[in-house]
DNA sequence: CGGTTGTTTGAGGACGTTCAAGTACTGTGG
DNA sequence: CCACAGTACTTGAACGTCCTCAAACAACCG
């Protein structure tokens, strides 16, 4: 461990598996730096600086005009942002908010690129989390294309338990608000959707939520295959 | 040009930077496969076995149970898919079917995977179009959220067309009902939506449009910046 | 020619939004 | 400590958009 902020670069998914040859000439050039709730990281259009990788809280992404926004995920520790902006150098296409205090590694956009050219590891691996990104977005719109609210709601509450069966208890990532928007929804609607899934399991109080059957929700969002289907 | 496939490679923008020597080594395994309209190419769920690379004609990526399906894009000539799931050998998300006759450069997964690792121009190649992939899947999932039926048809029609300004006649890059879909609504709404956008000058026959004033369908997207436009 | 598939059109209904009011929580200043 | 304002969230009623269902038309093909 030569370098101190080493230890934080392990925790990133993006560079964990990195030799540490590469990782050693990241953390030479990245810096760590504070954020706190509420606060914008950086905003849509800006030139791209750095890449921001989470060590501790969390940040949602949204894009669009302020009133029309559209969340596109959260994102917390170990999770990274931007490589795209960055890679390209082109304008980022989403803003940036803290959803808690906490701390990112900041690395430069411009050594990243430089080191992307001669570093077959990182080029690779990056290449791999943006396969994993892209798969993501893509699972994104299939369902906001063929779901209703209450089951896109379902599905997204079952992917933030980090279980699969029986009951869960969990955190929402971010306010109300955000979470509709995440979902493609308005926050009105969120409310009364999560009180339709009550009969289905779902207990509410504030921004904790309980999951009685993560089984009876997943029936919800695929209604066991082979059944009539009727509506969407 | 010691191979035969090398012209067809450098025609695909994925490959059309790199290195003599990184092409000559796709070239060696890469393959070409005729496909005619209509049919599929792979199919969601299946293994990664190749990565396509289109050189002539063009595909529509879907996903989705059928009768469920939602569009995600069509590909043309010079595009390349499925880089994401040859790279992380995951099975498809997503199928692909023919939306005219055609012929795609096959590369397989395996040997994909094998030259990521010591060759930096094609791994540094791949995670910048995967970026630029990033890029336009935000953006549709930006739109989706926050944009009517009427406004994302307009957008799609105006970025079909290669113009920005004036008058433009373009060829849907699909049968209609798959339009509908990479749209996010039904065939019967798109008809509809068709005929309200002719009052804004676009006209309709078969499945070529003609656009009287790209700049009037412009204004449907985004009502002229600047106006109240009360963000809150 | 009848069968199949894609598109259009119409009528009715479901889902989600908008508008509006009311409740609960949080931080501020008296 | 409490009144106050600001924000998030909830709830209700009316509305609009898009979907479903159904029928008719056109193009294609055996």
């Amino acid at each position: 461990m030569s370098h101190p902020r080493l230890p934080f670069l392990k925790r990133i998914e993006l560079f964990a598996p990195l030799p540490a040859a590469s990782l050693e000439r990241l953390a030479e050039v990245s810096g760590l730096q504070r954020f706190s709730n509420h606060g914008y990281l950086f905003r849509e259009g800006e030139e791209p600086d750095f890449i921001y990788c989470f060590v501790e809280g969390g940040i949602v992404l949204v894009g669009g005009a302020d009133g029309h926004e559209a969340v596109i995920d959260f994102f917390g520790p170990g999770e990274s942002v931007l490589l795209p902006a960055a890679l390209l150098g082109l304008p980022y296409l989403v803003s940036a908010r803290a959803t808690s205090d906490g701390q990112a590694l900041l690395i430069p956009a411009s050594k990243l690129r430089e080191q992307l050219n001669d570093d077959v590891a990182l080029a690779a691996q990056c290449a791999r989390v943006l396969s994993r990104h892209w798969r993501v977005l893509i699972s994104q719109i299939k369902e906001i294309k063929t779901h209703g609210a209450a089951e896109r709601l379902a599905h997204f509450l079952i992917s933030q338990s980090e279980k699969t069966t029986g009951s869960a208890t969990l955190i929402l990532p971010g306010m109300k608000k955000e979470v509709a928007t995440r979902l493609g929804i308005k926050p009105e609607t969120l409310s009364r959707t999560l009180k339709k899934l009550r009969d289905y399991g779902v207990d509410t109080d504030g921004d904790t939520i309980r999951i009685a059957s993560l089984e009876r929700l997943a029936a919800l969002v695929s209604p066991s295959p082979g059944v009539s289907q009727a509506g969407s």
